[in-house]
DNA sequence: CTGTTATTTCAGAAAATACTGAAAACTCAG
DNA sequence: CTGAGTTTTCAGTATTTTCTGAAATAACAG
């Protein structure tokens, strides 16, 4: 591995949260190194700069590209592919939430349904299915916020977050206008 | 392993899950069984009911209380350490967000503070300093709304996630308020 | 203390995962 | 077509992680 400074730091610190995020550790430095990096590049030049065969990078740039994390573009009078990262975090972020929701929220949700439906056989299952029960709807409460959230836009997002808990006071004085103007209708 | 149907399906989703997140099959199942079970259970149960070797079990239940996902609690007159999960779901969740903020947000904000004070000596990581100092900018405001988040209570917390999207109405509002006040005093 | 029961540790075995090089498949200019 | 350049696949190897049994340690009743 042959990086600048800073970015060797980053790539390097990607790839063990990779692994503690059940990304492997070739995945999780590839994608640093794109999302770090000032112009796209193509698979060699990644497996240069890392020190992964060929083929390696090849398998880490399709499980991106199966997350959606990166973007295969096409520079003109190369026939090679080359690869770059999405700028916008807020973007990522938003593509990071809706693929785990593919893969793990929506089976445990499914999972968790039919279970539901089922009628206990036994007094352990009974219990069972209440825990369970509680479990999906806290996951489906998640959910819906979070596909109601992500249709609001990143700068109103970020303003609403940087309200942080005060949203609980607008709740608070929205009761409040709310019985004023009941009062005055009496 | 035998256990009943549904507590099976349950105990063995999650550990497929458990896989996908970083965290072994086995902790994930351990976990699984604890969250459905009624009653707390000792190790020697929970290695009979999924087929694990003692050592393991042990290993698992310590890696589960590192995380405060399960809790170490003493029957009468028995000398074994019985284990429980805790029911509240809202709890569970906070907890979670808690762990993993320790040990994956907050290594990494550090190692992006760590570069982002360093002078950049060639071009390439000057760009890569300006891509973590955006990162970094995303995840603090992600960690700070969601410290404050924690600090309301889960009920109110469950309203407002039920108003979802219809929290930017009430930004709107205010707004409004705002401006027949200004209005008002002129 | 001593002996019994319970838990943890740990070295090595087993299993799962990641990685490589070589070959196959694909792409496209000429 | 042909063949040079490029990407993908895949069988085998290397590495990492998980799991076990045996031994060590701990806890405690008598």
């Amino acid at each position: 591995m042959n990086l600048p400074p800073l970015t060797q730091r980053f790539v390097l610190h990607f790839g063990e949260m990779g692994s503690r995020w059940g990304i492997n550790r070739t995945v999780g430095q590839i994608y640093a190194l794109l999302y770090v990096s000032a112009k796209p590049l193509n698979a060699d030049e990644v497996g240069e700069a890392l020190g992964f065969s060929r083929s390696n990078v090849s398998m880490g740039l399709k499980e991106l590209q199966s997350w959606s994390l990166v973007r295969l573009i096409h520079q003109p009078d190369d026939r090679r592919e080359y690869f770059q990262a999405p700028e916008d975090v807020w973007a990522i972020f938003r593509t990071l939430a809706t693929e785990r929701r593919k893969r793990e929220i929506d089976p445990t949700l499914s999972m968790l349904r039919d279970a539901l439906m089922e009628q206990p056989a036994v007094a352990e299952d009974i219990h069972a299915q209440a825990r369970m029960k509680q479990m999906h709807e806290f996951i489906e409460l998640m959910t819906h916020w979070l596909d109601d959230v992500q249709k609001i836009d990143s700068a109103t997002l970020a303003t609403l977050m940087k309200m942080g808990a005060k949203v609980q006071k607008l709740l608070e004085m929205k009761d409040r206008v709310k019985q004023v103007v009941k009062n005055a209708h009496i």
